[in-house]
DNA sequence: CACCATGTTCCTTG
DNA sequence: CCAAGGAACATGGT
């Protein structure tokens, strides 16, 4: 489920197992998930290139890569679309049926598998440059959100969702936000009040640093006892315990955890938006 | 068969 | 020019 908590859980570990390892050969099963930019563009740039770093912006994946005989370093930017997953595994493992692209870091291969295929691994920052401010950094005010806020008509929870506004925030995570601030998702975003937008700032970082400590803190699992890493670090048991902490998300007709009252869903901008009619004004 | 799905980008409409 | 809405991308679950 990768909106920005589970992209930083994921980056958090492969930033334990990646760096000092060489890429040696890249298998592209999958071109389209080489975008934007050219296959050959993208092996050449890559292969023989050793990890030295793995960070996130956004629901974006940097990976910083040193190509060899000291030219300066690369950034390699990933990102796991809806369904994409990104683990290490040994070079024997069976290969996933969606696996669009394995590297091969010898004895060990890093596979980016992706049943829909709208993730995708770019050497192109475009997207990246475009981002707003990370939520749970420096750049990210009430100030700064108000004013963004001000200038908009559009319906708060489509704003949230727009990466230009503030990076990270998915369909999820933006529910959860608004339902925690009290906030009726279609309300337009120049008519919420300074307090109204000083609860939705505290409910965006509470909800997503929550996430993040709940991913990191359960233990690491290992599909089928061999050495493959979920791509969210987290065991299948864990699922339950995940979902149960969502308040309002994928839950319509369930009674909201405040007041009781059935949770609606709506669709705004042809996407499902989950709401407490009663507790969110 | 119908509808739904954690995301982004492109195209059209106003 | 910009904002907003919808389709497209591709596969699988219910």
């Amino acid at each position: 489920m990768p909106e920005l908590p589970e992209v930083e859980v994921l980056v958090r570990h492969l930033a334990s197992v990646l760096p000092g390892r060489r890429i040696r050969a890249v298998e592209i099963r999958r071109r389209r998930v080489i975008r934007p930019g050219s296959v050959a563009a993208f092996k050449r740039a890559v292969i023989g290139a050793r990890f030295t770093g793995v960070s996130r912006r956004g629901k974006y994946l940097l990976f910083a890569l040193r190509p060899p005989r000291a030219r300066a370093e690369i950034a390699l930017v990933g990102h796991l679309g809806m369904t994409g997953r990104l683990y290490v595994e040994r070079n024997e493992a069976p290969l996933a049926r969606h696996a669009a692209v394995v590297m091969d870091l010898g004895g060990r291969q890093l596979v980016f598998e992706d049943t829909r295929y709208f993730g995708r691994l770019s050497l192109d920052r475009t997207a990246v440059d475009r981002l707003g401010p990370e939520p749970l950094g420096r750049g990210f005010t009430r100030r700064g959100l108000a004013a963004s806020l001000a200038r908009s008509r559009q319906a708060i929870k489509v704003r949230l969702l727009d990466q230009g506004l503030v990076a990270g925030v998915g369909n999820i995570y933006a529910s959860e936000a608004l339902f925690r601030a009290r906030i009726a998702p279609q309300t337009r975003a120049d008519r919420l009040d300074a307090a109204q937008v000083g609860h939705l700032y505290g409910a965006l970082r509470r909800i997503l640093r929550e996430a993040i400590r709940f991913g990191s803190t359960v233990p690491l699992a290992w599909r089928g006892g061999a050495d493959r890493l979920f791509y969210y670090g987290r065991s299948p048991e864990a699922e339950g315990s995940y979902t149960e902490r969502l308040a309002v998300y994928d839950r319509a007709d369930q009674p909201c955890p405040g007041c009781g009252a059935p949770i609606r869903r709506m669709v705004q901008a042809g996407r499902s938006t989950f709401y407490c009619p009663c507790c969110q004004v």
